[in-house]
DNA sequence: CAGAGGCTATCGATCGATCGATCGAACGTC
DNA sequence: GACGTTCGATCGATCGATCGATAGCCTCTG
């Protein structure tokens, strides 16, 4: 078979509690997408919260993962920075279904579930804290707020999941150098806009979510 | 009686909705937290749904009533911008259920409620369009795509409600005043950082939101 | 002024529908 | 005949919503 039932069953997670919200799909909503009756569904996952907490763990894994490879070695905070916001903006934009849910249903969570959840969350945000702070303290960045800052600039990048669409008038590339450019400005860089290697993010994220980007 | 059955109905359904969801609140939820019986509950609602869109009407209303009085007069746009930045701060600070309610719920609504909902963001949204783009072109502010720039800020300023606490570090008055400096450095902001006029913001939400602040 | 009648606010009980989840049985493949 | 997959039927619980009834209060009337 072209896909596996698990996987039928993944994406149509994905897609439902991403449109329709955790709590307004039903078990049958999820198997009707899945091309399975309801019964069948349990044979490929234990709970529905069981299933919502393993989308969100293999979405913030391939966010995690793509960030530490982009950012590998270190190197320059500019260059670190804007390669994460070129990447977290390729990840919201093609991946805006899987990202809304990480976003909007951490709280349905049982605390149990949750508690990975956000530790991976708090992995990956501290890769955007580590580049802003060493960039304040190279005083390449002036600002005077680190901590909110970076805040305000993951909720500007995860924004984009919310409003995107490739049918619009800008392209994928033009859309991530944008937002390097609006962080970099936010941040107060000073250095010359280095470009963000956005090839190497492309292929990141065309290797990590298996799609032509 | 202090308040009335009506506003802590509303209140309840502020709260539950901004917490829970709307289809992970039950109406027995609702109830239990207005101090009501389930079937009191529906003197003062229509359904449901009715509840969902009065809550995100009034919210809507209120803010655009205040980023109206606030620019009223038109002037300079690099301080009209900053003065939509920090009371657009300001409200999502100090009222962030009923915020969150109405950015992350809009889509629950059938086309019919949902209608007037999107009519009044859409209004919100062109004060802040019209900002940008007179700014733009008076050279005050150099940014390649207005458009988009709008949008990452209002959902940069919007992500204060996921996380603000009024027991951290900052101060309103240091947070409002933070956010509208990033917004002017990302849209290239040459003039010199005119202040907004914090004193007259910090007025207007203590009126419509009815708190001290 | 007594009380009949209406209006507002409230509730316990309950409706049919749908919820998440489970059961035992049948299917095909090795 | 063992195993991985699939399903119809159905479970008890909960859902949003409605019902008729009750208690308090205001007004009009005789």
């Amino acid at each position: 078979m072209a896909v596996s039932s698990r996987e039928r069953v993944h994406a149509a997670a994905v897609k439902l509690f991403a449109t329709k919200g955790f709590h307004g799909t039903g078990i049958r909503d999820l198997a009707q997408e899945a091309e399975l009756s309801s019964a069948s569904l349990y044979h490929y996952m234990g709970t529905k919260e069981d299933l919502l907490a393993e989308i969100m763990r293999t979405a913030l894994n391939r966010l995690l993962d793509a960030a530490r490879e982009a950012t590998a070695g270190g190197g320059d905070p500019v260059h670190r920075l804007r390669t994460l916001v070129a990447l977290h903006v390729l990840a919201h934009a093609v991946g805006p279904a899987e990202t809304r849910v990480v976003d909007n249903e951490v709280d349905v969570l049982s605390p149990a579930a949750r508690e990975p959840v956000v530790a991976l969350r708090d992995a990956y945000e501290r890769l955007w804290a580590s580049a802003i702070d060493d960039g304040v303290a190279a005083g390449v960045f002036r600002v005077e707020h680190p901590a909110v800052t970076r805040l305000a600039l993951l909720e500007m990048c995860s924004g984009v999941a919310r409003w995107y669409s490739p049918l619009g008038p800008l392209a994928l590339d033009e859309l991530a150098e944008h937002y390097a450019e609006l962080a970099s400005r936010a941040l107060g860089c000073t250095s010359a806009p280095g470009v963000a290697d956005l090839r190497r993010c492309r292929e990141i994220v065309a290797k990590e979510w298996g799609v032509s980007v």
